[in-house]
DNA sequence: GACAATATCTCGCTCAGCGAGATTCTTGTT
DNA sequence: AACAAGAATCTCGCTGAGCGAGATATTGTC
């Protein structure tokens, strides 16, 4: 990795990249540990993060939006809705306008379990962005946002060829 | 996903969380895009990922190391080093000092298939670096620096009680 | 009313990962 | 040297997440 600090200039790029995927898999082991925590599997947190979304978004959330969105099966996405379910954190009602669709409502407690699983997260970010000033966290705003932007766009490109 | 019409986050520390979070979703779904297309599973990735940084900084990699460094069970691992054997990305070789341990050899063939995956992500990233000058670039790398730390240690706090 | 399309669920199966324990090799003790 | 304790890995049997195929119920269209 340190190569005798040759061509330090450009490496800054490289260095980054590290930075950014040492981030992730930490943020994918705290999701794990909180999966584990509370006999919820990794798809179950993803779920529920996804159903949050749609609950501070004002979007109704139906089994066959989870399921696109969570790139599961009809029948694995019904899986992961019984097991929500049964643990209490979301209730399915029959939409009454269309009575094919069926409507997840997250439960209060779920919104509870996702702050303390992400407030603390949240804290610590905003802690790091208050050690800089208004310019600098603008320009890592700016980054971020070009980096996600890109990182998007190259996912998309590899959807292409299936 | 999208924070469309959602203004009450006007706090740039919340706009970078949620960047954040992106940003590790979008890399995730590159990491099952590329298992899905390469016949392999979302955890033999990262285990290649692992095996491949072990390769970059010398360290030989055991399946002890691997196996824990995966979270999983003696049994997984095997399993994992084993699917990853039949595909040819990785070869088990007898530790000639301690004759119970196994080293594990990655093939030319996997490093490839390791830049096919990184190669054209890491070039993203470095371009977007490009469209900022050397400070603002050292204080992107500062910050993520601070943010990799802060969340490491999260994580280590939360490993605590159990 | 017959028909295709849509949304969800059921059934049977495969296989990743777990727990328990077997196997092989090393190291320290006597 | 012989033996016990420990370490690294592997084997076996099992549970359960997720898949494919198909069933069921509802909607809009002709």
């Amino acid at each position: 990795m340190q190569e005798t600090g040759e061509v330090q200039e450009q490496d800054a790029g490289m260095r980054v990249v590290h930075l950014l995927r040492a981030v992730t898999v930490e943020l994918d082991r705290i999701g794990e540990r909180f999966a584990a925590r509370h006999a919820l599997h990794p798809t179950d947190v993803r779920a529920l993060i996804c159903l949050l979304d749609a609950a501070r978004t004002g979007t109704s959330a139906t089994p066959g939006t989870l399921g696109a969105h969570l790139g599961l099966n009809s029948a694995g996405t019904t899986a992961v809705i019984d097991r929500l379910e049964r643990l209490g954190h979301v209730r399915r009602e029959r939409d009454t306008r269309d009575r094919r669709r069926v409507l997840l409502r997250v439960d209060e407690g779920a919104v509870a379990l996702g702050w303390s699983f992400f407030g603390p997260l949240i804290h610590e970010v905003v802690a790091v962005m208050g050690r800089f000033d208004a310019a600098d966290q603008a320009t890592i705003e700016r980054f971020l946002a070009g980096v996600h932007e890109a990182v998007t766009r190259e996912r998309a490109g590899r959807e292409q060829h299936l």
